[in-house]
RNA sequence: GCCUGGGUGGCGGAAUAGGUAGACGCAAGGGACUUAAAAUCCCUUGGGGCUUUGUCCCCGUGCGGGUUCGAUUCCCGCCCCAGGCACCA
């Protein structure tokens, strides 16, 4: 009998969805798993990325399952966004009908996947009975202050046609076009108040065991925290103060001019008037048209102007000039900052170029420095000089003495600063989720009322072909009557950035239709937190950073308990394959390369790195093909088999023909046998054994307890497989050894059999169900508990022990498991190897571990 | 520069509590079956050495030290690679 895995897996398949084997509901006497890998983008077709992550959750899905845990595991899509609008206008569609068809042909190819998902819970986002809720818990954030606008300067990006929270700018550059550099644009925007969280978020960082390292490194690293001072300076020529944020309160005493950010809000009121007015207006404008990433880029030179005023050194009282400098972050810290040239290298260099005074405040312990001969500034630990009353402090006792002088003076506090800034959510886009807020000329920003949503997104207007949002130019949209005084208003034509949506569905999962808000609070607690979550690290901060916000939030607003989402976060590593490319033609598909040539001009083709799966790098692999070739069990098996899931898997046609070659012999070794297996009872311990079937029962045993210790524990599926696989070559060569097969022997192959079909069944669903049932067995595996190793076929009447004489193995023996250390150590040392090695030499010490080694020193 | 990982055969990767380095698979080579090929099955496969081809000897987990009877594993110093952050005051 062939193996046909076209044939059995669609028949299982429609078994499983006929008898809603995935459907699971609260059930308070069972321990609940919940486990979740991120929802995909509707693109049109899964990716290998996909089928790697879906089935890495399968597995250990269908595992829990087994074990007794009451599984949830939804799936759903991601279904705002831009793509849905590009390929509107290039397809001459609509976004919805886009979407919608690309989640028909996508679920599809899930379930051929044979994923054990609850399809019940699945939703879109962009459906209003998902979104209503987002805005809801909007309003909510605005009655609070979560939510507010503000006018002020933005990450832009022109592929966008829309704003970028800062999390979305990479290196400069916009994260979904890398090739497009994000501008500084000043307009009205929408933000989120992550910052209010920002202590929480990083305090919890330290009680996530179940995340990587390197994640919560990221998101540490990210929210920047770092302790430093406020410090006032006087402006000279009026009443006000300028505010900056320093680290380094130590060296304020040199202190010798002031930098301001260009889009610092007070800048251009300063210099209004002066004769400096023109040239800082004009530094100001050249600094903002370029784009970020030029700006922040290594080689852009530090530049600045004077701009005509000063302010007042708060402790030596000296007049000091405030510039204006390209290198000033506007939105760190207070957009202004002090400059200690002699301990600051930037300061430094800053004021070599425009000639401005230095002046040394710290000094090493073992030598002095003069300002005049300084090549670069002092950066090291040290003593502080001409600091008035402190003098000869070390300066990192300083830091808290100047701190506290400053705010006994009135002249500044200690404070706590953060890099991470608000989370900018207004995006000039249609396809998202609209921004329920009316403005009115009377009332101002006016919230709409929670029992007119959703504000629901229009479905019946053109696409714009330059690539704008078509809502402001949609007047049945945008007007409406104020909800206030009744006259007429306008909305909001912003919509949420897509990660609002992202960062609650894992919550929604748990009570998808629930019409009376957006959680059932009684349903959420049963199943929340998410138990495991898998994904891609692509999304260490974004989305993961947000989705730790907004359920706290949501905590905070009463609807849920939990504070940190996802206990345990599984992130594993990018599908990849080697590039081809030819000198003259670049990178080439697989079928335009013949005989290590290119067939377009003949030329040796170069084997390049191999790197991530990309369309642009011609080495994508269309899973749907190999699912038409192999099957999505050979899929699923390749994908677990060829590495750990943490690290980068790279796909290989051979390693996905082992695969294929490996579930043939699985298929084989049960029909070849299927007679003299289904003839007997599997072995149940009651008869003892020996020999090789002593042997064979033991492997399996082991094989149990590494298979279920490397999913439990380690999420190591490679090893667990491989587990698997010595088993079924042992089974094999049973089956091909001289030993007599009586029906003992044989209920042992049917114990060894079973077992591997069970331990397998995870792995590689369909083709365990099948043999399954061949078997004799009713009922679905999943079903079916997970076997038990039995520790006493384990156990083993001979060990081997292997000798060493001064630590060099130089002799195996094989000796009764009974034997103590004191018999062990006899027979190491008349073992005639080692005497050969230990000689006339006389012996030391003789070390004896727990029935495995001995080693004698000489 | 800072942070986080990581460096083991021709390749992907094992070695989970300091105790047999290279499990399992891929590739390669040899053999069986076949008219032949494919498929399948069996064997070999880290490197080197040999006046003994062996239950032989030496070397070997990025490099250099250390701890230990014993180190891929622990400690110190360095090199390299990947990812992240980076004018953050």
């Amino acid at each position: 009998m062939k193996y046909q895995p076209q044939v059995i897996e669609t028949k299982w398949q429609e078994r499983w969805e006929k008898e809603k084997l995935f459907k699971v509901g609260e059930d308070p006497g069972k321990e609940k798993y919940y486990l979740l890998e991120m929802f995909p983008y509707p693109s049109g077709k899964i990716h290998m990325g996909h089928v790697r992550n879906y089935t890495i959750g399968d597995v250990v899905a269908r595992y829990k399952r087994m074990i007794g845990k009451n599984v949830l595991h939804p799936m759903g899509w991601d279904a705002f966004g831009l793509p849905a609008e590009n390929a509107a206008i290039e397809n001459n569609t609509h976004p919805a009908k886009w979407t919608y068809n690309n989640i028909a042909a996508m679920k599809k190819q899930l379930q051929r996947m044979g994923f054990s998902y609850d399809w019940d819970r699945e939703f879109a986002t962009c459906d209003p009975e998902y979104y209503r809720w987002e805005q809801l818990v909007f309003l909510k954030m605005y009655e609070r202050g979560l939510a507010y606008k503000k006018r002020t300067f933005v990450n832009w990006c022109d592929k966008c046609q829309s704003v970028l929270a800062n999390e979305q700018v990479e290196n400069g550059r916009c994260w979904r076009h890398t090739e497009q550099e994000v501008t500084i644009k000043e307009m009205d925007s929408w933000f989120l108040k992550i910052t209010d969280y920002a202590e929480e978020i990083l305090e919890y960082s330290d009680k996530l065991p179940g995340w990587p390292e390197r994640v919560l490194a990221m998101q540490r690293n990210w929210i920047g925290k770092s302790y430093g001072a406020i410090i006032k300076f006087p402006l000279v020529g009026s009443d006000e103060v300028i505010e900056v944020f320093t680290t380094r309160q130590d060296t304020v005493y040199g202190a010798t001019f002031l930098c301001f950010a260009p889009e610092h809000p007070k800048l251009k009121e300063l210099i209004k008037g002066l004769p400096q007015e023109k040239v800082v207006l004009e530094f100001i404008e050249k600094t903002l048209r370029m784009d970020s990433y030029m700006r922040t880029a290594d080689y852009t030179e530090k530049e600045g102007v004077f701009t005509g005023r000063y302010c007042l050194n708060p402790v030596t009282g000296e007049q000091i000039p405030i510039y204006v400098a390209n290198f000033v972050l506007f939105d760190y810290g207070t957009g202004a900052i002090m400059a200690v040239p002699t301990h600051d290298q930037r300061d430094f260099e800053f004021a070599k170029k425009y000639g401005l005074p230095l002046r040394v405040v710290i000094k090493p312990f073992d030598r002095d420095l003069d300002e005049r001969t300084m090549t670069e500034a002092y950066v090291e630990e040290g003593i502080l000089v001409n600091s008035g009353p402190f003098n000869g402090m070390k300066n990192l006792e300083a830091l808290d003495s100047i701190a506290e002088y400053l705010e006994s003076k009135g002249l500044g506090y200690k404070t706590v600063n953060y890099r991470l800034r608000d989370w900018g959510i207004s995006r000039q886009r249609y396809w998202g989720a609209p921004i329920p807020i009316i403005y009115c000329d009377n009332c101002g920003t006016v919230p709409v009322p929670e029992d007119d949503l959703p504000v629901v997104l229009p479905l019946d207007l053109d696409m714009r072909p330059n690539g704008g949002s078509p809502l402001p130019f949609e007047p049945s949209f945008y007007e409406t009557t104020c909800p206030k005084c009744k006259g007429k208003a306008r909305r909001e034509t912003d919509t949420m950035d897509t990660f609002v949506e992202s960062s609650w569905y894992f919550i929604r999962y748990a009570c998808p239709n629930y019409d009376k808000g957006p959680i059932d609070k009684e349903r959420a607690e049963y199943w929340m937190p998410v138990d495991q979550y898998i994904g891609g690290i692509e999304h260490a901060i974004l989305h993961l950073l947000y989705s730790r916000f907004y359920t706290r939030v949501l905590r905070d607003l009463g609807y849920i308990s939990a504070s940190e989402p996802f206990t345990n976060l599984l992130t594993q590593g990018m599908v990849c394959k080697e590039t081809q490319e030819c000198p003259e033609h670049g990178y080439l598909y697989p079928e335009e390369v013949k005989d290590g040539k290119c067939t377009l001009c003949g030329k040796d083709v170069i084997i390049g790195n191999t790197v991530k799966m990309s369309k642009s790098k011609k080495n994508v692999v269309d899973p749907q093909k190999m699912i038409d070739t192999y099957g999505a069990d050979t899929v699923r098996m390749f994908c677990l088999f060829a590495a750990p899931p943490e690290k980068d898997l790279e796909w290989s046609e051979q390693g996905v023909e082992g695969a294929f070659r490996f579930l043939n012999r699985l298929w084989h070794l049960v029909t070849e046998n299927l007679e003299e297996v289904s003839a007997v009872p599997i072995y149940a311990g009651e008869r003892a054994l020996n020999g090789a079937a002593r042997s064979l029962h033991r492997k399996t045993h082991q094989a149990i307890k590494k298979v279920t210790n490397d999913i439990e524990n380690r999420f190591h599926f490679n090893t667990a497989i491989s587990a698997v696989m010595e088993l079924i070559n042992e089974i094999n060569q049973f089956l091909h050894g001289d030993e007599v097969k009586d029906e003992l022997a044989w209920s042992v192959v049917r114990e060894a059999i079973e077992t591997s079909v069970v331990l397998l069944s995870p792995v590689v669903p369909h083709i365990t169900e099948e043999l399954w049932r061949m078997l004799g067995h009713e009922g679905f595996l999943l079903d079916h508990p997970w076997p038990k190793c039995d520790d006493k076929a384990l156990e083993e009447e001979k060990r081997l022990i292997v000798l060493q004489v001064n630590g060099k193995v130089r002799s195996r023996i094989e000796l009764p498991a009974s034997c103590n250390d004191k018999e062990i150590e006899e027979a190491a040392l008349a073992d005639q190897r080692v005497k050969r090695f230990v000689g006339d030499k006389p012996v030391k010490k003789v070390y004896v571990v727990k029935k495995k080694l001995v080693n004698v020193v000489v």
